[in-house]
DNA sequence: TGATTCATGTAAAGGGCTTTTACATCAAAG
DNA sequence: CTTTGATGTAAAAGCCCTTTACATGAATCA
């Protein structure tokens, strides 16, 4: 059980100890300092201090260690966004403040495992199937909206499934769209978290939810 | 001037006579059928008929050829949106819609041109130089959230940035959500057109530009 | 204790990709 | 007709991906 705990070998060890691990943590250095491109399997081996061929006693293959990545990567995400939800407390709004807040900061924390996530076309696996814990994720957003819905007259609920789409839509684009070299950033004095919540307080006013001169209305114009 | 015109080569010719688009074309259609990654200079030389030396006499590397192609992807993107939007006519609203429906037939049309101008990390060139093109293709969303803008009250207008780095998150969300593999495909039965043009008619009820009880309502409950 | 077993790592090699260099081809200009 | 410049080829170096045969060592079992 020596491991070293953070990813590198044990000095003077044929075996490394930690060496799965190890790989995912270079992988998410890799490509976060060089782009989804710019990752090799190699590079990856060269950061642990194994040989090249080493990392297929883990990984059976160079995308088999990328969706890995999207995989552990939404294993984490969904945990977050659940625990920032926090089942709607106190209050479904501030929760869901919390929410899209936690949202975008993990995709800042972890720019490697949001792009392998949702930029690769590798995260379902290798044959199309389904990540349960990218559903979990999507479900917390669908609770969200079911609850903050709830507020509605029964009569004038739009789909919750619509909704909850809406607000991923929100979300991700704000995240890629503010992410690394930031395409957006520049273009407007704000942070993604600022823009992200005034846009959703421009929607949930729009669907009824929020009243129309709430603080909402004060903290879109500022 | 004997061009094969869609990129294929003369036969029995030395050279090529349109090899620069001919790779082109060749890039856009194995980014479509392999992803980002799975690109190769070498396969692009292979489907336009010459040897794998023969791009780097009209692309520096690699990534100056998918520069381009997320350069000129940005050209027509711009043009594109440019005439959806018509200057707003015949009115600001259809404008506006032809405009989410001209962002969203772009990304679907162009899946590869999308991808390499969002999602590498490689569109501003190879030292951060802005793309002009990708500019004017802000400016559009930008004229269109001024014209919507105009129809409020003065001091009620929002800044018009925010607004239209609004209108982009969501189209950007929506594209890329329901883009190759289509993550969000199969969670709601509707079409990305569908999911755009209703989050939108929301957000500007939210911003007042819509009456609360107008056809944009029922287009949501549909 | 000593041999065996199994997981884990290495070395070497084949094949593909990127990029450079020297050379080949051809159309156009002089 | 010759020269020239643009465009393509061949060959080679270097890196990466992956497989195969072999090495190491920790745990198991007699």
């Amino acid at each position: 059980m020596n491991h070293s705990g953070r990813g590198w070998r044990r000095p003077g060890s044929y075996h490394h100890g930690n060496l799965k691990e190890a790989l995912l943590e270079a992988a998410r250095k890799l490509i976060e300092e060089h782009g989804a491109f710019g990752f090799s399997l190699t590079e990856a081996a060269r950061l642990a201090g194994v040989s090249p061929a080493a990392p297929y006693r883990h990984f059976k293959d160079r995308d088999a260690l990328l969706a890995e990545v999207a995989h552990s990567g939404f294993d984490r995400f969904a945990a977050r966004l659940d625990a920032a939800w926090n089942n709607g407390l106190p209050t479904p709004l501030s929760a869901f403040e919390n929410l899209g807040k936690a949202y975008l900061a993990f995709a800042r924390e972890e720019p490697a495992s949001y792009t392998v996530m949702f930029e690769t076309g590798l995260a379902p696996g290798t044959e199309g199937e389904r990540l349960p814990a990218a559903e979990r994720s999507f479900d917390v957003l669908q609770r969200a909206a079911e609850a903050l819905c709830r507020q509605l007259p029964e009569d004038a609920r739009p789909p919750i499934k619509l909704v909850s789409l809406h607000f991923w839509t929100m979300a991700h684009g704000v995240a890629t769209l503010f992410s690394q070299g930031g395409r957006a950033a520049g273009k407007v004095p704000m942070t993604p978290e600022e823009v992200l919540e005034s846009g959703l307080l421009i929607y949930l006013k729009g669907l009824g939810i929020l009243p129309d001169e709430g603080d909402g209305g004060e903290s879109v114009s500022g």
